[in-house]
DNA sequence: TAGATTGTTAATCGATTAACAATC
DNA sequence: TAGATTGTTAATCGATTAACAATC
């Protein structure tokens, strides 16, 4: 049912570069300019375009806002889904900043401290509360993701507190694997700068 | 030769919970241990500290040191790199004080700006300097990794400069597909929040 | 028509896991 | 010895790519 994961991936990507060609007045657009634009092979765009049931034409390729429009039904669904950022550091504060600038249907509604210096402040038009409301504004706001930008250290309490409250999805940045209980279903995503940094240098060290 | 990516990925990972271990006191593990510390299986975990050539003994698993020291031969190499952090905005500064912390053996030399007012500024013991000393200071200090934390519009110009100044590795943040010249061995790591942020969403919209 | 393109299956490649021998 | 473990090959699974028919 699920796309794999890796074309889920890519899709996004197909639809950044999409934007920027449409702003710059393309209409339409081949498979080879997008996998040029993305560094891919033609085909594997035609099978992931192929894999959401688009279909572009001999001619012309493929129709740049039709194919946007297609991409945004298959990846942000029906329902808009709300997001909540954990954490107000440098990091936390990267990615409210970063991700208002975008457009995608995903929306950063609240960001969370334990700092009392921080609570209310408002980061590009994100407000922060206390942690302590955590439960209850999850629920108010309907947020359905979390983005872990917290210290390591609060990383599996504040995930215990997040599945009691019914979170859906998690974004982990705190290099810290979370446990989450069998019986509940959460997509999680990690991330972790050290690791990617890490690997850059062992392929730098063995480019042959 | 090198070993498969997502093992070197892995590698990282273990590493930094065999330091947890340490930390507590532990001098042995077991696969299955490291396997449920990371949500892998214990094959996989047998099967990467095969790869890099490191054996345990049956009655009591690995040599926490032992394959701590193993880990960072095949990581690390012989030789210590030096990376630079370029754009310091709220990413980059994330990276910088979050980079700190750890131990291993890569080093932050530098950090470039175009804004005056960051110039001389230090960052977590990390110098800034102008845009324009690039690659004066790459040189200089031996800087053999670029981490990207700048604006989108101004990736594939600096690019262009780091490939001329001589950048082995290249961790790139800015969500823009770089173009590296196919005569220059470049080792590029892209990462793109949004994308993650987006995978995280759609997964959950089809969490069956 | 010739050339360039899409759509799709089959083959290949890479990564994970199953199976199991060896051993403490 | 019985049980738990490691080390390693073979089988499986998933993702990419090669090949090519269809068509504008």
């Amino acid at each position: 049912m699920a796309l794999p994961p890796k074309t889920v991936e890519r899709l996004s990507q197909y639809r950044r570069i999409l934007y920027n060609n449409l702003n710059k007045g393309k209409d339409n657009i081949y498979s080879h300019e997008l996998a040029s634009q993305l560094q891919l092979t033609p085909v594997q765009v035609r099978r992931d375009i192929m894999l959401i049931g688009y279909s572009g034409t001999q001619r012309k390729g493929y129709l740049v806002e039709d194919l946007i429009t297609r991409i945004g039904k298959v990846l942000d669904g029906n329902q808009k889904l709300n997001t909540a950022t954990i954490g107000i550091g440098h990091l936390g504060k990267a990615i409210i900043t970063y991700f208002n600038g975008k457009r995608t249907k995903l929306d950063i509604a609240a960001a969370f401290d334990v700092d009392e210096n921080k609570i209310n402040r408002v980061i590009a038009d994100v407000k922060c509360y206390h942690i302590n409301e955590l439960c209850n504004k999850i629920k108010e706001l309907n947020i359905s993701i979390a983005i872990l930008t917290l210290s390591p250290e609060h990383a599996q309490e504040i995930t215990d507190k997040l599945v009691v409250c019914g979170i859906k999805g998690i974004l982990n940045f705190t290099s810290v694997p979370l446990n989450i209980p069998d019986n509940v279903n959460i997509y999680v995503e990690d991330y972790d700068m050290i690791t990617s940094l890490e690997k850059v240098a062992y392929f730098v060290n063995h480019n042959d």
